[in-house]
DNA sequence: TCTGGGGTCCTAGGACCC
DNA sequence: TCTGGGGTCCTAGGACCC
């Protein structure tokens, strides 16, 4: 059983949550249990995308990001529910919490993710029996599903938690490499977006083994410092350590709003512009931090965006604050037309009790 | 009837300094 | 009498992820 763990190296789980929201609901609400449920904003306000579903809605066709009115196309009976972020954050809390009941060693790296470095848990069981033993523990406990990626490093176990869902536990060696990875078409692989792919496929680069075996010059060409890392990647080397501080570490807090109506009125898009500075002084005191770099996001009615951003002679964290400087970037760079969405973001932000100092100052 | 909201990281150009 | 080269900081935009 032990010889399950490597002499050099590690063992990664990643714990992927399925179709985490969705999920969430039908754990808190029984009767939705086996029906098409998807989450997704209010149409009437221009947010009437899916954000995530059930299974049973995938199966219809469904899909993260489609608008509203589309899905139901597809799925006339589909159950839409709002967003419910508080519920889940506190699930989220839940689950981390479960997973460092087996080692300390968890990286979240979103809210329904997570790494965990496993190499010192031989006294637990193998591998498997440790992802087993979480999986089961999830579902019991929480109600809920989960996939596990079991790998030597990060990315190998992010692809494998991907391979089987739900409910899949996936092992990912080095040496599965060829037969498991290296056939997926490169749109699948994590790091590569649609622009990216456009240009791999280009040049009939066309799946993961193709840009393992790429010619690094090209692929630095194609896609800069992240084409190096991809082929690394490809070729099963991610040399990133599960880090439990990283989840803790920030550096933007921000909020943006996409109006129901495109608004041309000052007076409104100020008001507006007040209800966001609140939301950002909530976000900035919930993580405790202060920040000293204010940046607007304006999108025109035409879906035009620009960014206009402002260093900061103090760091601050009050509404006030706020309010002030967004309100002062956007009677510089506002052209006058019909705005569709208003964005602050806090950047270079740091924790109130690393800068208490330059605060004290004020 | 199109396309939310929260983030991270990288790039490219310009300013400025030596 | 016409323009080097390296380094750093700042800004805006874009790709990507969930």
């Amino acid at each position: 059983m032990k010889s399950w763990y490597p002499k050099n190296g590690y063992v990664i789980l990643h714990v992927d949550m399925n179709c985490f929201y969705a999920s969430v609901e039908i754990a808190d609400k029984p009767e939705l249990k086996g029906k098409p449920v998807a989450i997704a904003g209010n149409p009437d306000e221009r947010k009437g995308i899916i954000v995530t579903c059930s299974y049973e809605a995938r199966n219809f066709g469904v899909k993260t990001t489609m608008p509203l009115w589309e899905a139901r196309k597809l799925c006339p009976k589909l159950v839409v529910l709002r967003p419910d972020f508080p519920r889940y954050r506190e699930v989220s809390q839940q689950i981390f919490k479960l997973l460092e009941s087996y080692t300390p060693y968890v990286e979240p790296v979103s809210i329904d993710e997570a790494f965990v470095d496993i190499t010192t848990c031989s006294h637990l069981g193998s591998p498997v029996e440790i992802a087993h033993s979480i999986q089961k523990e999830l579902l019991v406990q929480l109600n809920l599903p989960s996939s596990i990626g079991i790998a030597p490093n990060k990315f190998l176990a992010k692809m494998g938690s991907d391979m089987k869902k739900p409910n899949g536990i996936t092992i990912l060696r080095k040496r599965d490499i060829q037969s498991k990875l290296w056939p997926l078409p490169v749109e699948e692989m994590y790091g590569v977006g649609r622009k990216s792919a456009e240009k791999l496929r280009k040049h009939n680069i066309n799946n993961i083994g193709e840009i393992a075996n790429a010619d690094p010059q090209l692929l630095k060409m194609l896609l800069g410092i992240n084409g190096e890392k991809l082929k690394a990647r490809a070729s099963g080397n991610d040399p990133r350590p599960v880090d439990p501080l990283q989840a803790a570490a920030f550096k933007s807090i921000g909020s943006s709003a996409t109006f129901p109506k495109d608004i041309l009125d000052y007076d409104e898009l100020i008001l507006q512009l007040n209800d966001i500075a609140y939301n950002v002084a909530v976000r900035l005191d919930r993580k405790n931090a202060v920040s000293d770099a204010i940046q607007i996001m304006i999108r025109y009615g035409n879906r035009k965006t620009i960014t206009r951003r402002m260093k900061l002679p103090t760091y601050i964290i009050s509404k006030e604050d706020i309010f002030y400087y967004s309100e002062l970037l956007l009677n510089q760079h506002w052209n006058g037309e019909a705005i569709r969405l208003l964005g602050i973001t806090m950047q270079d932000a740091k924790r109130k009790e690393d800068v208490t100092y330059q605060l004290s100052f004020f």
